[in-house]
RNA sequence: GGGGUCUUAGCUCAGCUGGGAGAGCAUCUGCCUUACAAGCAGAGGGUCACAGGUUCGAGCCCUGUAGGCCCCACCA
């Protein structure tokens, strides 16, 4: 007994109360279950610090649909929840708020500043989670993990060891990306590159002469874009091949203000092209120059303090700021007339992606994962096909951009809130000790004076290792060998380097097997005039905002529709009414059904009692069912959710359903009665499964109200195409007959005549076929082409003269409006649908007379061709006969 | 500097392996037809950026040009 649905769709009444029975149920739970196979999806974990945005929105609305889609299919379908314990941002954020309280971080101590993040997390942590519960998301909440979890600190601390044990992780002098703001080394790719207007300062050192003095007539100029770290200059640059300079051999500069002899060295870094062909040479605060540096022995002079002030090495500027110190740098040099001129320049500075300070590189003692060797399996598992990415030729150029230039990621941070490095040393005698488990006493020297590294992790050095210590690693579980490798990793194209590739390569060291068989990519969300969201802009829209107002269905579908892999996409406000229009659509189509089926049984039909257009949106289903499987499968959801769409409005709602109504209104013929309602209901189902993947909430509502309240959609069985359901014949009949409707209706809006006003339609034909289907299709035409009655008959007897015609494949159809028809109107109309045929006959005959077509294009292909242009002859026949007619 | 990507209806975008240009919104016309006005029926609107090429056939493949966006990169 169906239960009354209200006229117009209510998500908010509804969504909770369906999410808590799936909870409740245990639905979204998976267990090993090995008569099952295993599909797994891990959630990229959203960081504590965060609030939902449209990005997650986006990222969780693609995983749900397809962990739903498999379970549906039978799939023991596990999607793995989690979050991120986000080390610097949230540091970052925690030190803001102390900063609010009026406290510093260092007055809390270690511990106690931890501490506070572990409130901070018991706090904000878990937001985001509940957020994504009111998106639908079917995840196993029964084992969220956190990246700070015991199990994961242990299997960072496992990484970790083994890694130093291979010789995979060293701690070395190296120069290093520092944020002075945030007092931590960052890794490369957390360096954000950044156009600025700044200035090229052109200065000259003097030639040390044959005294050992500064000459003053002989100098070398050049420029440089940061002055002040001339005070850790130890040389300066010319190419070898530079015949500019060969004098230079041997020679030395004079470092004013520091006052000392440098040398000249020679390096194939130097481009002679580029200014003077002179480059001065700070080892210790670029990247290059400390590779020259390297290359030529060359002292190494750190200038500069963490706070990027300047240390004592820089003499008399020391503790001046680093930009104060350009400033009275540039004036002393000035001053001594070493200052040639000051260009505008901009250029390319590089800073922190957290805080946009602008980073300072320093050589500092730090820890890295030596790249070369580990990168190897994740290449080769992208170049063999072992691991797709979607889209496959874009995601892999940018894929192979950082591996074929990868560097060692330096993974210490000089922060407090993560992972801390499993490293001691030992204060008597500096010997390193990297353990799983805190050492007592020092293995070479016996004391027991041991510091642990004050470092902790970057925070990507986690989340590499997710998919398979949320499985339990590193202690071998059912799950782990269960559930991995994960089937398919959803995520923004922005992390590609951040954490797929870091993945990807820790699956293969730590599994010896890949993390995941697929990536498939999505883009960002953009504003409607296609900006970022962001805080600053104040152009974010909050995703539960959306969902509280138009439901969370309605923002699913509006963030997969139309949207390729890949491609970012705008967000409207009015795309997400369309959405929420159409699952009122879907609702009242439903209500519509249920009220035709109160108080009746719906029984399978036998064949035979199918009528023809029962057998076509069964066909068309059939189809569809084949369709949207196979776009799901490939990972097509937009194109897939269209197809449903496109079905359930136009041929379902539009088209079937208004040609059932007759027989559902007619109580006189049970049978054919049943046939319809069964129809309805049987369509109305497996669309509702097609579509649930995509929108949970209305298609359970409607049905566990149409079954039962104790089933679920979510558990049923996702439909298969079958032969059986495959109807050709009542296809195209159904086909032509929608045809000729849309043809009177055509004429009918053309002639402005009112529906209420009926009409006699007259289907002539030669072909009994045809006049047979419309005989069948008699009923149609009085409730979609208002007509008052059909006559079929071979020719125009009794017909009058001046009936409108419409001219469809094999038949004509003629209207006698009486009074209002124009012949000269009516001979306009046919002229121009004679025009139309020209052309298609033309366009046709085009193909048909070249010989190359005929002898090369696929057979299909030209026998389709054939059969369309018998259909347009014989409508222009019947055109061309009805112009002489009206002509006479 | 290298690479990617986009340019399709007024707007925002789909268009899968090449075979007669689609959707939503907007516009116009007519309908409160007992599932839905969050709706129904219809209409207008595109030289698929430009120029070549491959092909029987190109929005789709190739080359070049222009413009937009993005990523990477140590030119001091």
């Amino acid at each position: 007994m169906a239960k009354e649905l209200a006229k117009t769709y209510d998500p908010a009444g509804i969504e909770d109360r369906l999410y808590q029975k799936w909870i409740d149920k245990k639905y979204f739970h998976a267990e090993v279950d090995r008569s099952k196979k295993p599909f797994t999806i891990v959630m990229p974990p959203p960081n504590i610090t965060g609030q939902l945005h449209m990005g997650h929105a986006l990222d969780g609305t693609m995983q749900d649909i397809i962990i739903r889609f498999k379970r549906m299919q039978g799939y023991n379908a596990l999607w793995q929840p989690g979050t991120d314990h986000a080390s610097i941002a949230t540091e970052v954020k925690i030190i803001e708020n102390l900063k609010k309280q009026g406290i510093d971080k260092h007055d809390l101590g270690r511990e106690g500043f931890l501490e506070r993040a572990w409130e901070w997390k018991k706090e904000y942590g878990g937001k985001i989670s509940s957020q994504l519960r009111k998106l639908g998301s079917s995840c196993d909440w029964d084992r969220e993990r956190f990246t700070m979890d015991e199990g994961c600190n242990r299997a960072v601390t496992e990484t970790f060891v083994k890694m130093h044990e291979k010789g995979y992780i060293y701690k070395g002098s190296r120069i290093i990306n520092w944020c002075p703001v945030c007092n931590t080394s960052i890794s490369d790719a957390e360096v954000e590159y950044e156009e600025q207007a700044g200035h090229f300062w052109h200065i000259k050192y003097p030639l040390v002469d044959e005294n050992g003095k500064p000459s003053t007539t002989d100098f070398l100029e050049f420029a440089t874009t940061r002055p002040e770290t001339m005070l850790g200059d130890t040389a300066v640059a010319v190419n070898p091949d530079d015949e500019r300079y060969t004098y230079l051999k041997g020679r030395q500069v004079w470092l004013p203000i520091v006052n000392k002899a440098i040398p000249v060295v020679e390096d194939r870094y130097v481009d002679m092209e580029f200014g003077t062909g002179v480059v001065k040479i700070t080892p210790a605060h670029d990247p290059n120059d400390f590779e020259v540096g390297k290359r030529h022995n060359l002292p190494v002079i750190n200038i500069m303090n963490d706070d990027a002030t300047i240390n004592e090495n820089g003499g008399k500027y020391a503790g001046m700021d680093r930009y104060e110190a350009r400033k009275a740098i540039v004036e002393e040099l000035e001053k001594e007339g070493l200052l040639v001129r000051i260009e505008d320049y901009s250029h390319n500075v590089g800073t922190h992606d957290r805080c946009k300070t602008t980073i300072e590189p320093l050589v500092k003692e730090q820890w890295f994962v030596k790249m070369d060797e580990l990168i190897k399996p994740a290449v080769k598992a992208i170049k063999e096909g072992d691991i797709k990415l979607i889209p496959k030729e874009r995601m892999e150029k940018t894929y192979y951009n950082w591996t074929d230039n990868i560097r060692d990621w330096c993974i210490s941070r000089q922060l407090w809130w993560g992972h801390r490095i499993p490293a001691w040393y030992c204060d008597d005698c500096g010997e390193v000790i990297v353990s799983r488990e805190t050492p007592t006493v020092c293995p070479k020297c016996g004391c027991t004076h041991l510091t642990q590294d004050p470092d902790t992790l970057d925070t990507w050095f986690s989340s590499a290792l997710w998919p398979f210590e949320t499985l339990g690693w590193p202690d071998k579980t059912e799950d782990l060998d269960y559930f991995y490798p994960t089937n398919v990793l959803i995520t923004g194209y922005d992390i590609i380097f951040f954490w797929v590739i870091r993945m990807i390569f820790s699956g293969y060291e730590q599994m010896g097997k890949k993390p995941f068989d697929t990536v498939l990519f999505h883009g960002l969300v953009r504003d409607s005039q296609g900006r970022k969201m962001s805080k600053s802009l104040g152009n974010g829209i909050d995703p539960l905002e959306i969902i509280s107002k138009y439901g969370a269905d309605a923002l699913r579908l509006t963030l997969i529709t139309g949207n390729a892999p890949g491609n970012d996409m705008r967000f409207y406000m009015e795309r997400v009414e369309n959405s929420r229009n159409f699952a009122n659509k879907v609702w009242n189509a439903s209500r519509f059904i249920m009220m035709n089926m109160e108080g009746k049984t719906v029984t399978e039909p036998a064949e035979g009692d199918l009528q023809p257009v029962d057998k076509w949106i069964l066909s068309k289903l059939n189809t569809l069912v084949k369709d949207v499987t196979d776009n799901m499968e490939a990972f097509e959801l937009g194109i897939a959710v269209q197809k449903v769409y496109d079905f359930i409005w136009d041929e379902f709602c539009d088209w079937y359903i208004e040609m059932v109504k007759p027989r559902l209104y007619n109580t006189d013929d049970a049978v054919s009665q049943n046939a319809a309602l069964y129809t309805l209901k049987t369509v109305l189902i497996d669309a509702l499964k097609l579509l649930h993947p995509y929108m949970p909430f209305v298609t359970e509502e409607i049905f566990c109200t149409l079954q039962s309240e104790e089933e679920s959609i979510m558990i049923s069985k996702w439909p298969e195409y079958s032969e059986k359901r495959a109807f050709a014949k009542e296809e195209k009949d159904i086909e032509t007959i929608k045809e000729a409707v849309r043809g009177i209706r055509n004429v009918r809006t053309e002639m402005n005549v009112a529906p209420s006003r009926k009409a006699l339609v007259y289907v002539v034909s030669e072909n009994k076929d045809i006049l047979s289907t419309f005989e069948e299709g008699k009923l149609f035409f009085a409730s979609l082409a208002y007509a008052s009655n059909v006559v079929l008959q071979k020719d125009k007897t009794g017909i009058a003269e001046d009936a409108v015609s419409v001219v469809i494949a094999g038949a004509t159809f003629y209207i006698p409006f009486a009074d209002l028809v124009d012949i000269k109107a009516e001979i306009e109309r046919l002229t121009k649908e004679q025009k139309r045929l020209e052309g298609e006959l033309a366009r046709v005959d085009g193909m048909l007379n070249n010989e190359r077509f005929i002898s090369k294009a696929p057979e299909a292909k030209i026998a389709e061709e054939k059969a369309k242009k018998e259909k347009y002859a014989q409508m222009m026949e019947q055109v061309k006969e009805r112009l002489a007619q009206l002509s006479k």
